[in-house]
DNA sequence: CTGTTAGCGCATTCAC
DNA sequence: GTGAATGCGCTAACAG
């Protein structure tokens, strides 16, 4: 193979050359246009091998002013689950699809932050991007961007009209089970742990509190909360000196896992005494003694419709719908009808 | 901003013509070369913030032929924990030094799965790769790599000589630290459950296997397991049976929290009857119940000295050291002297 | 100090 | 069918 001092990799006319042809001709076999002789074919075919040419996608891109690079701009997150098999739904669907992913994270909100973020991405030669939004933010991203450029949209978010298409989960939907599934168990009311927002009202939260008032029930002030174990073990904490919580639906699995821990910490038993309830459906979960209930939500499929989504406006279709993905309750130990 | 109808990205030679200059001077301008005058300057800038212009990094990489992007290529797994967070460290460095990262995964380590991720990644304009190696396949993609290509690696195997330099957790360490204080605690010996090695040795098992010998304790035969909870489980429901097996350091966290629930679905206390250690370090693994001793890994640190020794290399360095992440043992609930 | 010229590698006109 | 010429946007060399 190569190994040859100073090595300079084979361009088109080194193919051509080794072939016998002309250039246009090199590249007219590649690109399977019509209109070759076929012993022509096999030799550029021999000589491609020959050499280990590869297009150089610079000049490509440069030439067709299109590129197969997309660009995923997403938020920092401290829990990685949803994130990481996000991307790989995107990055699955996109290699199939031939094409390959840049990524920019996001280190905070703040505008500053999201024009570096922007003008990262943009220094390469993308064809389009996909804003991945499970917090906040993402809206902003999604104005930075130039409006010729195909974007789509990323989370579980519910979403103003008049952004980018999306792929979505309907969180809304989740809140909803869990929170129905709760009261069918005998709970009086559930109460509800939420993450942080960043100014928008959250789909589990909107979903949890239809839930209540479609069954008449009390509706019980949010507890704010950051994404993590910690702030989750706080708020476990100040609920086991309440006995009129009986449920608990928190945000995420993280906050679950923090909770029943702080609760456990204290001699209160879950499910006997609270039902906790968490929200993503992180694998380990399922082996927590008790096992969390949990809604579980599909990430890959989500980055797998993102990037359908975008791949189609890329190929000029323009009346896209966003797809929704629908998540599921799990029920495991950790729900169970309150003490009598 | 940007609403006509048809709208065309501004370049260099739209900012010459408002600014009353020639393309090159703009140029000049951009890159920051001296000796130009004062007032071009200002009116070059005025004009490109005006504009809202961009280089085209197309047109820039084939020009110079280097590039500001650089290839991450990952083998597929299940944890995302060590991932995701290497990838933010390496994305963390990229990004303050100005440069893109592109993710490819690879879906297997055969042959064919090498060669169509490699194929992938060099279909970008790339300046250098980051191959992340923890488990197996790794150096197949660094050897299909072109040689002209400036590669690094990252990862905890233990790297025979010959390979690409690499950002490496000392593994070895690590299992070492957790068998002494195993040992140290009372154990007779420890017991070792390791993942899926790709054929080559583990450095957990290695440091594992030292460190018995060091002791003078009988080096009992390895259990294999994949990487996730579930097989942790089943060995667990084996262990279970087992009066000789007083410690049991498990390959990552996902093993020994599935070790922990299936000697707890027995009636078996941890650390009681049995000490069980992981390896990783997983923020979750801290509010089980007993909380996981571990051997915590700096997966960002990790991420970020692959990036900067690329970083050197792309600068021209030549003799560059491997650098090594030291891991680092935490001591929690799941561990304690064996019954007397 | 500035502008003119040239060419990176490729795909696409256009002649033949 | 095929080859010769052109230009994508940019920067490095050259002249002035």
């Amino acid at each position: 193979m190569a190994s040859s001092k100073s090595y300079r990799a084979p361009v088109l006319a080194d193919v051509a050359k080794a072939a016998g042809v002309s250039v246009p001709t090199v590249s007219r076999v590649l690109n399977g246009t019509k209109n070759v002789a076929p012993d022509l074919v096999a030799r550029v075919n021999a000589a491609v091998k020959e050499l280990g040419y590869r297009p150089n996608s610079a000049a490509r891109s440069l030439r067709l002013s299109q590129s197969n690079l997309i660009s995923i701009i997403a938020e920092a997150t401290t829990s990685s689950y949803g994130y990481a098999n996000t991307l790989r739904g995107i990055e699955t669907a996109a290699q199939q699809a031939g094409m390959s992913i840049s990524i920019t994270i996001l280190s905070s909100d703040e505008d500053e932050a999201v024009a570096r973020a922007v003008d990262l991405a943009l220094s390469q030669p993308i064809g389009g991007a996909i804003v991945l939004e499970f917090r906040a933010a993402g809206m902003k991203v999604a104005r930075a961007l130039p409006e010729s450029l195909p974007v789509v949209a990323a989370g579980g978010a519910s979403r103003p009209p008049g952004g980018p298409v999306a792929a979505l989960i309907d969180e809304a939907a989740g809140g909803r089970q869990v929170t129905e599934y709760l009261l069918r168990q005998g709970h009086r009311t559930v109460h509800h742990i939420e993450g942080p927002t960043g100014g928008k009202v959250s789909g589990r939260t909107e979903g949890w509190r239809a839930a209540l008032q479609d069954a008449g029930a009390e509706v019980p002030p949010v507890m704010n909360s950051e994404w993590d174990a910690v702030s989750g073990y706080r708020w476990g904490e100040r609920i086991a000196g309440r006995d009129d919580v009986t449920a608990v639906f928190c945000g995420n699995d993280e906050i679950a896992l923090g909770v029943m821990r702080a609760l456990a910490d204290r001699g209160i038993d879950v499910p006997g005494d609270v039902s906790i309830a968490g929200f993503d459906g992180q694998p380990l979960v399922s082996l927590w003694r008790p096992s969390l209930t949990t809604v579980e939500q599909d990430f890959e499929d989500l980055g797998a419709r993102a990037f359908n989504l975008l791949s189609q406006r890329l190929q000029g279709k323009t009346d896209l719908k966003s797809s929704v993905v629908k998540p599921q309750l799990v029920v495991r130990e950790s729900t169970a009808p309150p003490r009598a």
